[in-house]
DNA sequence: ACACCTCTAGAACGAACGCTCTATCCAGGC
DNA sequence: GCCTGGATAGAGCGTTCGTTCTAGAGGTGT
């Protein structure tokens, strides 16, 4: 255990790596992220990092995913939460997302899928990260199905369409800087949804 | 212009390296790549690769991604005169993908995802031929269901969906080492098309 | 006062990166 | 025969990569 100044700074320096490595792996992916450049993007030193990430690059990546894993998970279930209606809900997400994703100008997509695709080889551990998340994901939407009546089958086989689906929008928004990707998957989501009425 | 041994011949190792190159950016995206490495994988050597790409890495990448989307617009093309019924066609089609990431090892995804998501901060040429990629894809897909007498606009709100669906899908099927979410999108996707009908 | 431990600090290492450069090979034109 | 220019070949440039290593700062327990 640790005594609570130690606590309170340790956990300062870990928290900047981790957030600050969340958000430039999720704009650069996790090759074009440098150790170095977390180091110095989070106001800590190399031998920070590597003291509270034995696993070097790959640790931090894996907690960095985790973080943004679960970021997104709370923005999702307050998204989820925006309507009783489960299509009216994730059109909301939709639009939320199109709306957030202009904002940063468009280089803030999926924190996951960037580097799941990059480390589809070896990487094990950060795969398993990514998986993680998605199941996530996965989990709030069929949950929110389920929660209005949907058969468990249905639930789960529109919940991985639903995040597959805004995962595939949100890459194509972002390529051609426009929302209305985006717009369009809500839009046709709710209506597959609602079809099942 | 060039002779006919010539062309034969430059032809030659110029193909090479842009299918080299495009396979290797499919599985390790564009930053994962080293020009060594698709050199010596495409047999040529440095010297040859910067004589047919005096643009270096970024113009091979640019070359490769052009050869890739190509190469899947064919293969959407198929598979989606694979069956009259647009929605048939759209759900042959995403069994057609799951099949061949399984046979790939998982590895073989979406050839131009990678390299648009790492590249969206600089690297416009990338990014551009991502975007025309996608935009060659959308067509087909709403072609098919311009011909089954959709209206102009669903077609194209549609095309764009089942394009990013499919993408989406690819991803979580990778992730998961499973060919489940490819099926479901192409299940749910069918299930859409037809709801319009 | 002293030892101890967590955390910070950054120099240094070998390897790999993208790219430039010179040298060589070889077929076609004169 | 010689010259020209496309194509091949790879050594070497400076830089950056991930990682390791030693040194020291700052606080706590005895």
């Amino acid at each position: 255990m640790q005594t609570a100044t130690a606590t309170a700074s340790s956990a300062g320096t870990r928290d900047r790596i981790v957030t600050t490595a969340a958000r430039l792996i999720q704009r650069q992916g996790y090759v074009g992220t440098g150790i170095k450049q977390i180091a110095k993007e989070a106001q800590a030193t190399l031998g920070s990092v590597y003291h509270f990430f034995p696993g070097g690059k790959e640790a931090v990546a894996v907690a960095a995913i985790g973080h943004s894993g679960a970021e997104f998970a709370a923005f999702l279930r307050e998204a989820l939460d925006s309507a009783e209606d489960p299509a009216e809900a994730v059109e909301n997400c939709a639009v939320r997302l199109a709306v957030e994703l202009r904002a940063s100008g468009w280089i803030d997509g999926c924190p996951v899928t960037a580097a799941a695709l990059e480390t589809l080889g070896g990487e094990t551990g950060i795969q398993q990260a990514c998986a993680e998340a998605l199941r996530d994901w996965e989990r709030l939407v069929s949950e929110k199905l389920l929660g209005a009546g949907f058969a468990a089958a249905d639930a789960r086989e529109l919940a991985t369409t639903v995040i597959g689906a805004l995962e595939g929008a949100e890459v194509t928004a972002q390529v051609n800087h426009s929302e209305e990707p985006l717009r369009m998957a809500g839009r046709q989501l709710a209506r597959l949804i609602r079809s099942y009425a």
